[in-house]
DNA sequence: GTCTATACGATGATAGAC
DNA sequence: GTCTATCATCGTATAGAC
C-alpha cells in the first residue's frame, strides 16, 4: 500500500498554507505520516515532489475553469462567473501565490503556474470576443489586453485582501471590475 | 562611524531580490560588510531589521506617488499616470511581493504593506471622485471599488509578468485597465 | 560599536537495514 | 516500499572580548 498520494497529499495543503519554500520534507513527513524514505522513493526530492502535487492542483483548477467558461453560456454571464467564482481571499491562488519567491521563479515549477494563466486568459479572451459578437461590448475593445487586466485584477485581490487580512477588499475589486465592464456594455 | 545605514540598505535590496524569508541575517551580513554584533547592536533582530528597512522603502514609494497624483492635473491624467508608472515588472512590488509570504502576514510587516496599498487607494478614490466631477467618467461608478480594481490590477500585473518572466504581461494588464477607464470616459 | 566564538534547531539529502 | 540513522549546511540568536 504506497504512501505516494499521502506524500502529494500533504505537499499539496503545505504548499497552499505555507509557500514552497516553507514547505519542507520534514512537514510533509510529519503531516503524512510518512517516513523519509518513502519520501524519497517515491520524489527525486522537493522540487519533484512539488511539481507533482502542483500539477494535480493546476488539473483540479482547470476543471473548475471549464465550468465557468462553458460555451453554452451567455459571455456576459462567463464573465461574471469568473470575476466572481469562489475564492479562498486570505490564503491566496493556489499557485499564483507562489511566483513571489524566488527559488519558484527559478525552478520548472514556474511553468505550471504560467501555463495556467495562459488557459485563463485564452478563455477571457475568447469570452470577450464572444460578446462582442454578441453586441454586448464595443467593437475596438482589445479583448487580449483586457483579458489580462481581469485575470491580473483577480490576482492582485488576494493580495490586498491578504495585506489587509480583510477578505472584502477582494471583493471590491471584483466588483469594480464588474462595474467597468458592465458600464462598457451598458453604453453600446 | 556606524553600519546602521550600510546594515539597512543591504536588508532593502534583499528583501526586494529575495523576499522576507530569504533574508537571512547572514545575508545581510555578508552583504553589507558588518559582522553579527553590528547587527544585533542596532536590531532587535530579523523582523526589526525587515522593519525598519520597509518602512524606508514605503516612504520612497510615497514620494513617487505624491508626484504621480499632483492635484494640479488633469484627473485621467492621473490615472493614466498611476498605471503607467514605470515598474520593475519582472521584479515585483517591493512591498505587495511580500504578502506572499506566511510569515509576513503573521507579522507587524505586514501592517507597512497594507498602509502603503491605502494609501494608493486612496488616491486613485480622490481622483475617480474629481473625473466624475468634472464630467470624464460617468456619475454612477463607484469609485471605492474601482480604486480597488486598479491597484489591484498593477500588482496582478507583476503576478503575470513574473509566472511567464515576460514584462509584456504587466503592460497588456495596464492598456486594458486603461482601454476601459477610457472606455468608460469617451461614451459619458 | 564592532568583532569572533559558540549554540541549537531546521533543512535537504544519503545510506543501509527491514 | 518503508523505516531509522546520520550528515553537512544554514538560520537565528546569545555571550563576551576589544
Amino acid at each position: 500500500m504506497s504512501k505516494r498520494h499521502d506524500i502529494i497529499d500533504a505537499a499539496k495543503t503545505l504548499l497552499w498554507e505555507q509557500g514552497f519554500e516553507a514547505m519542507s520534507p520534514k512537514k510533509v513527513m510529519r503531516l503524512s505520516g510518512a517516513g523519509q524514505g518513502s519520501l524519497y522513493h517515491h520524489f527525486e526530492g522537493k522540487e519533484a515532489l512539488a511539481l507533482s502535487a502542483l500539477e494535480e492542483i493546476s488539473t483540479e483548477m482547470h476543471c473548475a475553469m471549464e465550468a465557468v467558461f462553458d460555451p453554452a453560456k451567455d459571455p456576459m454571464d462567463r464573465l461574471y462567473d469568473y470575476l466572481y467564482m469562489p475564492r479562498a481571499e486570505l490564503k491566496g491562488c493556489k499557485l499564483g501565490r507562489l511566483v513571489g519567491e524566488k527559488t519558484v521563479i527559478e525552478s520548472n515549477i514556474c511553468d505550471v503556474i504560467s501555463q495556467y494563466f495562459s488557459f485563463a486568459i485564452d478563455h477571457l479572451k475568447g469570452t470577450l470576443q464572444d460578446a462582442k459578437a454578441a453586441g454586448d461590448l464595443p467593437p475596438h475593445l482589445d479583448e487580449a489586453a483586457v483579458a489580462r487586466s481581469l485575470a491580473a485584477m483577480v490576482q492582485g485581490g488576494y493580495v490586498l485582501a491578504r495585506s489587509t487580512g480583510d477578505p472584502t477588499q477582494m471583493q471590491m475589486a471584483q466588483e469594480g471590475a464588474w462595474a467597468m465592464i458592465e458600464g462598457l456594455s451598458s453604453r453600446i
